[in-house]
DNA sequence: ACAACATATTCCTAATAAAGTATATGTTTA
DNA sequence: TAAACATATACTTTATTAGGAATATGTTGT
């Protein structure tokens, strides 16, 4: 069933935490290790458990591999995803990520430059 | 968090259809039996885990257990409970289980009755 | 008090998932 | 081509979960 899919994806605070972080904007494998400070190898099976569910979509560009939401999600994730930045509101785990993620993007147009393919501003 | 208790809730499909019969109105445990087609056992336990979690209350009437949702749901679990009704619509299995469940409530008028404690209707 | 019934719990086993280590793949740069 | 980097995968161990069998608890009716 795909709604027990979705919501096995879900059941987990790491993966709710990149998709939070997606919500967004696309990024980068090594900045989710930054703002999750988790690592790589954990953060990379999460974002592969999630691209294998349709939750997420990746391209690599260059060295990097960009994750990002799927530009039309289905109605059920598309919900989920509102519901999570609802709750973000007020979750300080969710608080601090989006902290960590806006001091990164201050420091370089990595969102913006993503589709040309730049670089990682690491 | 919170919010992964509710998702890990919701990521099995017995516990999906047992929400979804709940948002009919109150259930015993012998109901759910017969509507799922499941022995005892798979159902106590799950309806304990979702006891356990907070997303559905129980009261001793006689012999019978009914479990129901909680009357001020937290935001988090009624939205999921609204999409849960929304897919349920195109689901063939939720639609099954809601024809069981009309079938059984017509035959009776346990879920009127439930409040007072009359009886069963098996 | 006992039998019948409805439900819960315990115990065991099998399946699934999470986490860590090591290694492999693919890309860039020197 | 080799080194450095970013990411993915395989493998192992451990933890969590689901399912079934048996048993226990609580309730009703005799």
């Amino acid at each position: 069933m795909k709604l027990v899919q979705i919501y096995r994806c879900l059941c987990d605070e790491t993966r709710l935490r990149i998709l939070y972080l997606l919500t967004k904007g696309p990024l980068c494998v090594c900045h989710f290790q930054d703002i999750l400070t988790l690592p790589q190898v954990a953060v990379s099976k999460h974002l592969a458990y999630l691209r294998a569910n349709g939750l997420v979509t990746a391209q690599r560009h260059g060295k990097w591999m960009i994750y990002q939401l799927p530009e039309k999600a289905p109605p059920e994730l598309d919900l989920q995803l509102r519901c999570l930045q609802d709750c973000a509101q007020t979750n300080p785990i969710f608080r601090e990520d989006l902290k960590r993620l806006k001091k990164i993007g201050c420091e370089c147009e990595w969102v913006e430059e993503a589709v040309g393919g730049k670089s990682c501003n690491k």
